[in-house]
DNA sequence: GTGCGAGATGTGAGCGGTAACAATCGCCTC
DNA sequence: GAGGCGATTGTTACCGCTCACATCTCGCAC
């Protein structure tokens, strides 16, 4: 910077206003700093400025296994609106713990993020990271709606009582539900809203069956099913489960949808393109980070924000995998 | 650092001796000051260190798009094997062009990254990449094996050969090859390895049809092939694009594997719950990661390495998608 | 008892910026 | 023509830490 100044023929406080655009500099002093820079290939130095600032222009982004399709889609939405302003740092969780979740807030603090969005849906890290003392605003997205924090989420039990009521109209007798593990809110809420959907038609409400969010999980749950001729509507806390639950229930020879409808919930790219295409639960993933990260920024400028939202209303996506059942 | 230093009894340095591990320091003082540090709640300014030392410890991760499976992957990986030591920071390019990854390098150097890894396959990226002037290290992964620059890549080559030996082996006259868009190098690899099978062969190589790895893309050309006779089996270079082929072939009537044999690449989890499960080429991108989160590592530190790295070899999944051939 | 070296600790400078304040220069007003 | 004000620029102090070096304290060999 003192290279800068003495080639631009100013004081190093000169080259300092004119990287920070103040106003006062006159514009031939301007061009002189900024041809001297050019020149020299001088970039400021991120440290030392954050030293005096105090700011460092960059979020913590915690999340669990980015692989899945949903944390990666809300974690490329919340760092594409990042671009402007803040650089984004990420960190997956190898566990759900405490500690764990403790570890990945301190590294972050440590580099002195200005605020951290958490990606998860588990109870116990939602529990950890409201125990966890922070200096810095801390919010949470896909989480469910009852987050204890800061959070920006879809309306899950919309979701589901959608789906859920979209496979009653079809004259379903009962619809049975594949949710998630017990400890995400997220399907929680979506047995929420599956219930609410049956006890609205007086229809029964079968006992819910638990996967992992894996296609695996979903291909045993569908062996189970497929042996159960009751089963005639499935509801799939997700996309990948319902896929699991396609194959298995191939396998058996229950058509779908003509013995079994079933609906999926994210519709991720691919579901479009299963074997019947599936009529599924859209979520806006990427609009969900990009509100996340607008509510992280409105903390950090110390805007007080409402708690909770809820961005986006899912939304049914009606393709081939439900229809009305054989016979009533 | 004042504060403890003064509630422990000692100088700054000494505490900054703490901290840093130095060996000379006596237990006792070591207790002191470890004391002091947990009373106030003490944690060090990364700006500061980084001012004096030099040192960020952070890298930054470019890619084009997070949000498909193999990215995704490969960054868990770099971020896992990350942890240890650095911060990881990531930004994902808008377009492929020159100017975009410019700003994506400079947007890290400005925040002071000691090394670039790209995630990326097309050549454009991988060309405005050599042209760009960086004071620090950077590396190339999941690009192919003939990127301009270090790179840590699988054999494109062989496991392409391995896919298109096997339905050869089945019997099939030739293999039709789905390909990724022309300007990366991973699909022009893995039309090389199906290519050189196809000659080793004596088989004729049919045209190349590319797709761009969607679903959506293999599902178009799947209604082309369909409507070819002569189409027995496909080798896709991905497993979205195969996916839709499947689906595609499915509404034409031609029964995957009895009319057409499929064999995909990637082998993301959801493959083996394809109908049927998909036959495809494994490839490990989390180590694929990890190797080029080491390698990037080695060159911070100034340890010259071998160019281009191919840690792991891709490894043929068998399983339905592919038989033999109805009739010679 | 003295000198000396190694271990333990303190002191001062400076990393590269920004903030606060001081200084300089016109130009306008009365 | 003096005073004053705003625009422009320079000066100085520090942000919180580490490095290099100075200092101090022992234990030990002679």
């Amino acid at each position: 910077m003192a290279d800068v100044a003495r080639l631009a023929g100013v004081s190093h406080q000169t080259v300092s206003r004119v990287l920070n655009g103040h106003p006062n500099v006159r514009p031939q002093t301007r061009e002189d700093v900024l041809a001297a820079i050019r020149e020299l290939g001088y970039r400021p130095n991120a440290a030392a400025r954050t030293l005096v600032t105090g700011r460092t222009h960059a979020l913590g982004v915690i999340s669990f296994d980015t692989t899945l399709y949903g944390p990666a889609s809300m974690l490329y939405g919340i760092e594409r609106a990042a671009h402007a302003g803040y650089s984004v740092a990420i960190t997956s969780l190898p566990a759900f713990d405490r500690r764990s979740m403790q570890e990945a807030v301190d590294r972050f603090l440590g580099h002195g993020v200005e605020g951290i969005i958490v990606i998860a849906s588990e109870m116990p890290a939602l529990e950890a990271l409201s125990g966890v003392a922070t200096d810095v605003p801390l919010v949470a997205v896909g989480c469910g709606t009852r987050a204890p924090l800061d959070s920006v989420a879809i309306d899950n039990i919309s979701g589901a009582f959608q789906a859920t009521r979209y496979l009653l109209d079809l004259a379903h007798h009962t619809v049975h539900y594949v949710g998630g593990p017990d400890s995400t809110l997220d399907a929680r809420e979506r047995a929420e809203g599956w219930n609410r959907a049956l006890r609205e038609a007086g229809a029964g409400a079968p006992e819910i069956v638990r996967g992992d969010w894996s296609a695996r999980s979903g291909y045993e749950i569908g062996h189970q099913f497929a042996k159960m001729p009751e089963v005639t509507a499935v509801f799939c806390a997700n996309d990948q489960m319902a896929l699991g639950l396609l194959r298995a229930l191939g396998e058996h020879g229950r058509q779908v949808p003509h013995d079994v409808s079933v609906v999926g919930f994210d519709d991720i790219p691919e579901s479009a393109y299963f074997l019947p295409p599936l009529t599924t639960v859209r979520q806006d993933f990427g609009e969900l980070g990009r509100q996340a990260l607008r509510l992280l920024v409105d903390r950090i400028c110390g805007r007080p924000a409402p708690g909770a939202r809820l961005p986006v209303a899912p939304e049914l996506i009606v393709r081939a995998s439900a229809t009305r059942p054989r016979r009533r």
